[in-house]
Parts: C-alpha cells; sequence; structure tokens
DNA sequence: CGCACATCGTGAGACAAATTCATAACCTTC
DNA sequence: GAAGGTTATGAATTTGTCTCACGATGTGCG
C-alpha cells in the first residue's frame, strides 16, 4: 500500500482546517477548489481513511484528519526554517565557515577574531578545526573547511592565497640561558640544545622549515607542549629554549625572565595566508573575516 | 523563488548520503539514476544553492547538502510514523473511542472498563468527554464524539442503538425517614421531600422523565450534587431523599443506615444504550467495547 | 601517462499526475 | 422548497517526472 504523502497535501490541509473551507483554502493556495477537492481525494483513497466529516457542509476534520494535521503542524514549521536557511544562503547572510589552522599559536589571534566575527554574522556556522591541520588544502578543495590559515601558499588552481599579515619567529629563552649573550642566534646555536615546540612535525614549525633543516642542525632534544603558556613556563625555568611567534614573545618582552633574540642576523620574516576556494574568496562574510584577521594583527603589533 | 520541496527530494538525499552515490541510491528507490540526477538539479536549481561537492567523484554533501540531510532525518520518521498510525486505522487496529455519556452514574461501572480495554486496544485514542453531555447525539453524528451512553433510544437513521443492559432506578432514603416505612414509593410521595440529584437537566434524571414529570410532581426541594459518594452522605444523615441506578444502590443495600424501595409497585425498569454511527458499529474495537461494558454489567449485579 | 571503468550530467520523448474548467450534486437556511 | 453557498466529478489540459540513450567527467590501475 504506497501511500504517497507530500507536502503540498500537509499545506493542503492545514490551510482547509484554518481557513475553514475549501474555497477559501484554495484562494489562500492560489489554486481553484477543484484542484482541493481532487487532492484530498487522493490523500483519502492512497490512505484509505476519511479525512473529513462531510455530513456538515463548511467540511470539517475526522479523527484521522486531525492526526494528519497534527503533522502538517510539527513538520511545515521544519522545512520553513530549511528554507529561510537556504534563503540565507543564497543572499549571503548565512554560510558555513569552518577554519583549519596550520599554524598551532595562531589560536591566539584568532579567538578574539571570530569573537567578533560571530557577532556580526550570527547566521554563519563557524568553527575551527585543529584535528585536520595537516593536509588541510586538499581538505579545503573537498570542502571539508572552508578557509585554511597557512603560511606556505601553494600555486592551486581554484584556491586562493590571501596575505593576512607578517610577523617574525623569534628565539626565546631565559635570561640566563648563555645564548642570551649573543646579539642573535644561528642554526648552530641550537646543536645542544634543548627544544620546546608544539605537537605538529617539524616542517610546519618555523624553526625546522626555515633555519635547521636547511641548515641541516639537529637540536640536543625536541619536547613537545601543547599550550603556549607551558611553553614559556619551561623556557623560563630553563628547560630549553623556543621559537615562537613575535606577537606572542610581544607579551612577555618587558618580563625580566625572558630574552628574545632575532634568528639569524637579519631575522626570519613569515607571511600569513588565508587559503580559500576562489568561489567563496569574495562572499561578504570571508571578506569580512579576513578584514578583521588583519585588524586584530595590527593591535596585536602595537601592544 | 518558491522552493518546491518535496518528501521525494528528501529520501533521494538521504539515500545519496547513505548508499554514497546515484548509482546506488537509485538502485534502492527503484528508479533510474537519471532520474536522481534531474531531482538534485531540480532542488539546486530552485534553491539556489549547491547541495553536493562534485569535484570528487562518489557525489558528496556539501554544507547546505548536510543541512537538508538533517531536516530529511528529522522528518522522515515523522511521515514514517503517521503511515504506521493511518495503516493502523485501516486494518482496524487503530481509531478513536471519544464516550459522551448522558447518564451521570456512568462513571462507576464505565471507568473499570475503559482500563480493561485500553490494555486491549493500545493504540485506539479513548476519551471520556462529560461535557458536551447535552446534545450528545448530534455530536455524534458531527464526529465529535464516537460512543454516547444513552437510556433514550431515537430511531435516526445512520445511528445505532445497541443495548447494553437493564437497570432499575431505585429510590434511597435514611432508614429513619417515614418513607422508610412503604413498601414502595409514588411520585406523589416526593412532594414533601427534598430530592438530591446529579446536576444535569431535569428531562435526563430518571426520577424527572419516568416519574415525577409524568404525574407533574414537584418535590419540596432539588439539590445538585456531582458526586455520588457524597449524596450517599447527605442521604444517611437524612439531608434529602435520592433516586440511584440499582447498581450503585446495591453497595450500600446491607448497610443498616439506608433503605431502598422500588418506584411504583412494580418498579421501573429502564436500559441503557450504546449509541455509535453505523459506520462505526461493527468495528472490531467498538464491538470489543460493547462486550466488556456488558460484562462488566454482569458483574456489577452479581455483587 | 593513458586506457578502461565507473560515475554523473543532459536532452528528447514518453508517461503520469496535478490542475483547471464547467457543471452537477449537495447541504443549509430562511 | 427555493436560494445561496459549498463540495464533488469528469474530461481536457497543463505540468512535471521519469526513462532512454548518449555524452562528459573523474578514478584507478597497469
Amino acid at each position: 500500500m504506497g501511500m504517497h504523502i507530500e507536502f503540498r497535501h500537509l499545506r493542503t490541509i492545514k490551510a482547509i482546517h484554518d481557513y475553514g473551507g475549501l474555497a477559501r483554502a484554495a484562494e489562500v493556495l492560489h489554486i481553484t477548489q477543484s484542484a482541493l477537492s481532487h487532492q484530498i481525494k487522493g490523500i483519502e483513497e492512497q490512505a484509505g481513511v476519511e479525512l473529513f466529516v462531510r455530513r456538515s457542509k463548511p467540511l470539517k476534520l475526522s479523527a484521522a484528519g486531525l492526526r494528519l494535521l497534527a503533522a502538517a503542524e510539527a513538520i511545515l514549521p521544519q522545512v520553513a526554517a530549511l528554507e529561510a536557511e537556504f534563503a540565507g544562503l543564497q543572499d549571503g547572510r548565512a554560510g558555513r565557515l569552518h577554519i583549519a589552522i596550520e599554524c598551532h599559536a595562531c589560536f591566539e589571534w584568532l579567538f578574539p577574531v571570530l569573537d567578533q566575527f560571530r557577532k556580526a554574522w550570527p547566521e554563519v556556522d563557524v568553527d575551527i578545526r585543529p584535528g585536520l591541520a595537516f593536509d588541510a588544502l586538499p581538505a579545503l578543495r573537498k570542502e571539508e573547511v572552508d578557509l585554511v590559515v597557512s603560511s606556505d601558499p601553494e600555486d592551486l588552481p581554484g584556491t586562493d592565497f590571501t596575505p593576512l599579515f607578517d610577523y617574525e619567529p623569534v628565539f626565546l629563552a631565559a635570561s640566563s640561558h648563555p645564548l642570551a649573550a649573543k646579539p642573535w642566534v644561528e642554526a648552530e646555536d641550537f646543536a645542544g640544545e634543548t627544544l620546546i615546540t608544539y605537537p605538529v612535525e617539524r616542517p610546519r614549525l618555523d624553526v625546522f622549515s626555515q633555519l635547521l633543516i636547511p641548515a641541516g642542525v639537529e637540536p640536543a632534544a625536541v619536547r613537545q607542549v601543547e599550550l603556549t603558556a607551558v611553553i614559556l613556563l619551561l623556557v623560563a625555568s630553563n628547560r630549553g629554549v623556543a621559537v615562537l611567534p613575535d606577537w606572542v614573545v610581544r607579551e612577555v618582552r618587558l618580563n625580566s625572565d625572558y630574552v628574545t633574540r632575532k634568528l639569524t642576523r637579519d631575522g626570519i620574516t613569515r607571511r600569513l595566508y588565508a587559503a580559500t576556494r576562489s568561489a567563496d574568496t569574495a562572499r561578504p562574510f570571508m571578506a569580512h573575516l579576513i578584514r578583521l584577521a588583519r585588524q586584530e594583527a595590527v593591535r596585536l603589533q602595537r601592544r
């Protein structure tokens, strides 16, 4: 017995009930009274139940009809909500913005940015996915995420890399540390040191990719720590040295426990990018997020 | 503009997701792969959103597609439940049984009957509607209720009156009451008495319809009381006399506080009927309820 | 890297279903 | 019991959905 209820029927039932009669309901639904009559005849035949009490003339719902009405009133709002959301997607109010960050320290500036963003774009579904930090660009192309924060732009068709801001990876040690005596540090200086890093693969850490790997230098030990605050703690107590972005280091610059030094004489400059699908780059909320990120970067530099 | 989502589309989305691809989904839905392709093209055009990521070949849901899937998984079970209920209606497992009782004392035997009934017919929506006790038969015809317990059968087309059981309205007084001396009571005996009744219109009370109105006798006073237990209390303390069905009176017969007397020398016999729409009378659960009611009546008589 | 394979998209025509028009049947009311 | 309003019906038409056949596009394997 293949029943064939459709949204059309739910709308019809509700309209007939709300407006009390086929003629009125037909007008509201922009179809003829005849069509409605045929429609309910159709459902009644398919479902094998009488939906209306026919004795009285202003057509009244029967028990089964009332049950169907209840279903209509439960289901139709859900569809309305769905349509509203899709309308939002269409005119750019709504959307999904799942962010993958390759650089671990980026949480620091990203959170305040997202707080602001959420207020401006309440209908956008914002999320951070630190899990798939590796392989982030393929995930972007497959639409598993919508924005990747990365410092290694590639020339991929369909993927745009929009510069966010420049930063400098900076050497950080306790003020009592021997290397504090040097005006800057070189790759070779790390050979005898314990290096404290975030727990990610080496090629994605600036110290390694920009300095140690090219120079072929291996630190005496590498210790991986999740939280920035803990890294700072360990460095202060001389359990190792670290390399962190300048915006992180700036917070402890005035603290006499630490010294900061450039990497190489001229320092290393890195640029952070927002990678997005070309189709999305120009979307208003995406552009707005990038603008907010740049503003936040400026604020961090000024601190 | 006017979005045109239908259950078909929800099922399609779900199937494509569950079975991972058009071809598989098409097989499950018993239609061609081409049809599905046309379908999703249709929704995407109407809704103005991409539902799938097309880069990769085993067609994957996009953000909007996932939203639609969520809607599908919320809505489809509701429809399934509805269809199951209608199937129940069709094969007689389910239905509505809203009962109007004209006779106020009938609660006494009706409740235990309904308790039994509910166990046997869990899918039937049982209810008692004492509110519309008057005008119950029109309400039956209009399908506002499905069964009326009445002692005044009428010859209405489309309405069946099935006898339930006979009972006798019995005079009840305190054993110290003067009328306790008589072997039976007549209409004239009420002239000087305070009569305690249920709070309903006189024509629907046996004392009035069968005895006092035909005889043109008016009691000294009429006091209306809702609860049977309270009526008994008032009678025991000699604040008035009452007329109650024998099955109620039977409970206090052996109590020496009360006397019961026939109305007129031969007593009055009344018959209780279940009034139903002819279309419903033969339905299994309806017939079962009537059978249960008769059994309960027999049990009451035996007490 | 390219070929075979699998998956998806498209257009035209066949088919089914929903709607309309015109009108009949029905209930209600005065 | 006639009038007015409300629902039902039948045939024709419109609308929309599906199928068929083929083209386009990725995917995986040698």
